[in-house]
DNA sequence: CGCGTTTGACCCGCGC
DNA sequence: GCGCGGGTCAAACGCG
């Protein structure tokens, strides 16, 4: 499987192609020979994507790093031979958005229409490529509020925004490629203004799936899946993801995205007994 | 009942 | 100012 991130800037103006998640590339390749020194706490700290509960709970030490991390998405400083990145948010202090202040901005009752239909406000562009059922979706729940033809494609565009925080603007489009319609382009615009969304793991009724959830014209499921985690990418980072497969995936996610429910050794234990049995019992002897 | 999709209407930005 | 294209709204309906 491939997908290519491309970032896009406040003009829209195509910045760079950033490749990842294939499991041939050479990076992907050294992730897995030397795993340890891609995933640290600290480099989880660095980066302030990650949920809080997610950083506190992975701040623990070297063992546990090792434990987790073949399981989330990495960022690493691009190869020289990639290309740069130009963002000018970058450059500027990081604006955090408080949830208080998003909760507040939510719940004024929407009495412009034209400021809600605002489009010169969403920032940063995220685009994927994925091939057919290659990024179903991802931890987001997307909720489709439109669809639209689009002149000089065959295939309508789908408008998604999130559904997980009533107020977020995060907003997702999903147009079947017409060079390639074997291609999907996923356009990621604006961000989530709260962390990933607390995941129950398998909670009868917990999580919708019906056939109903189906694009019509890409069917790809707009909720639920796993493969594609689209953090808030930065300059100068690359996203390289692992390839699992999709029933590991959700399971550790559903694991390690539950804001309530640490994951115990136990809990990985079952998934990966080999590769890690070392670790498992050094970590078990510590916490004894 | 809550949450999802569908779809026609509406709104806005932009080019002419 | 006008028309076009794209993005969003919201009512209707479906599903579990």
């Amino acid at each position: 499987m491939m997908s290519e991130f491309v970032y896009m800037e406040e003009d829209w103006d195509l910045q760079a192609v950033v490749r990842g998640w294939t499991a041939n590339t050479e990076d992907s390749a050294n992730f897995m020979d030397n795993s340890p020194s891609y995933f640290t706490s600290s480099s989880i700290q660095q980066h302030d994507y990650f949920p809080s509960s997610f950083k506190e709970n992975f701040e623990i030490d070297a063992v546990s790093d090792q434990l987790y991390e073949p399981f989330f998405p990495v960022l690493q400083p691009l190869a020289t031979t990639s290309i740069s990145v130009p963002c000018k948010e970058a450059k500027e202090p990081q604006k955090q958005i408080s949830p208080k202040l998003i909760t507040n901005e939510s719940s004024k009752p929407t009495t412009s229409v034209a400021k809600s239909r605002s489009r010169k406000n969403l920032h940063k562009k995220v685009v994927q490529q994925a091939a057919e059922g290659g990024s179903q979706s991802d931890m987001w729940a997307w909720r489709k509020y439109g669809q639209k033809p689009i002149k000089g494609s065959p295939y309508p565009r789908s408008y998604y925004r999130c559904s997980s925080l009533k107020g977020c603007l995060a907003r997702k489009q999903v147009e079947r490629s017409g060079s390639d319609p074997t291609q999907y382009i996923i356009t990621y615009t604006a961000e989530h203004s709260h962390t990933h969304p607390t995941r129950r793991r398998s909670l009868p009724g917990s999580t919708r799936t019906s056939k109903s959830s189906q694009h019509k014209e890409t069917n790809m499921p707009t909720t639920t899946s796993t493969e594609d985690v689209i953090p808030k990418l930065e300059e100068g980072q690359t996203l390289i993801m692992e390839d699992r497969g999709s029933d590991e995936i959700m399971k550790l996610q559903d694991m390690l995205f539950n804001d309530d429910l640490f994951p115990s050794i136990e809990d990985f234990e079952g998934f990966f007994p080999d590769q890690y049995a070392d670790s498992f019992d050094l970590l078990t002897n510590l916490e004894q």
